[in-house]
DNA sequence: AAGCCCATGTAATGAGTTACATGATTCG
DNA sequence: CGAATCATGTAACTCATTACATGGGCTT
């Protein structure tokens, strides 16, 4: 019954569903900057998940003609669509993390590079944690002054972006002093 | 010059070239206690990345026939292959992180849950992280004591592991708190 | 007798990316 | 006049996964 659909199908049921009567090209502009930070969604994929959703019954689609800009199709989940969204988000979670790090597959074949080059290496990752800091810092900031219970776990899920991004950052430290201290 | 192909093909060429004369079923076993952490590669990709290794000439196999079990084939990096390999790991390291977490994308549309079902997603969470940091912990520890160069990178491999575990851990802590306080 | 270890793949499928196309309107 | 915004896709591709196939030898 629970039928295996990808994940980014429900993340765009999802997003329909909490601002429903949106374009494409809202919901996309709201993926950029909310759920771009824990499941990147690209403009073609968000266009043919709509596809899918619709075409699953899950959502229905109604066409709004603008004439000053180009019309637009908007989205609101059905019944059936609400259901499928409270299914898929009871349903266990299945594998934790695929994670793939282009930095750690260097560093395990680190043996071959000269000190400097992975120095090098180390200081370009430090800096875009820094950067990934900065911005989940400034979301979490940004949405606890927010107090509905959406902002919360937006704010949430910013926090856990944060404390990431803080321990590596120290895990940078601890690997500069290890390597530096030789050679 | 420094054709383009996937990170898998210069993870499996790395190993090739860190254990020399080694079957697919060997780099398979090494692979799934070092490289999975941070890089799975299953059995189906292994091979593909081998042959493709050998096709582009940064390998070459040798057969060795054996009479008690099946008949293998062996791999050893070329020159070729070694300066591809030099090359690649000092090619500025493209996007960091394509970071993609289920829990969080379900985390991100909570409010249609009932407490007590997001409750059990953290504590699921939970568990899934001490197996890690525990896992992560050990290696630590394992290759503390060896004092090869190649296991210094391996064990800053797990250290990173190990630190974001943990990093994650204090989350759903605070994350618990947060939700507890509260319904 | 059941089942794991060695050993290597093929076939089918699908998720996701990148590049490209189109075209009107508004703003500097 | 050029750029950005609104708006929606198509086409081509490839990485990676899953399921399946094979088959002898060794262990319980």
């Amino acid at each position: 019954m629970p039928t295996d659909h990808p994940e980014s199908t429900y993340a765009v049921l999802g997003l329909i569903d909490k601002v429903p009567d949106s374009s494409g090209h809202e919901l996309a502009a709201m993926a950029d900057r909310s759920l771009a930070h824990f499941w990147p969604i690209s403009r073609t994929l968000l266009y043919r998940e709509l596809g899918r959703v619709v075409a699953l019954g899950w959502a229905e689609s109604e066409r709004v003609e603008q004439t000053r800009v180009p019309s637009k199709s908007i989205y609101r989940t059905t019944s059936d669509g609400r259901r499928a969204l409270a299914d898929w988000l009871t349903r266990p979670v299945g594998k934790h993390s695929n994670f793939r790090s282009d930095l750690l597959l260097r560093l395990f074949f680190a043996h071959q590079m000269e000190a400097g080059q992975i120095e090098r290496m180390l200081i370009d990752y430090k800096h875009a944690l820094e950067v990934q800091r900065a911005e989940f810092d400034a979301l979490v900031h940004k949405l606890s002054s927010l107090s509905s219970s959406q902002a919360r776990f937006g704010r949430l899920s910013a926090l856990h972006g944060l404390r990431t991004a803080e321990a590596r950052l120290n895990w940078v430290e601890e690997a500069q002093q290890e390597l530096g201290g030789d050679s």
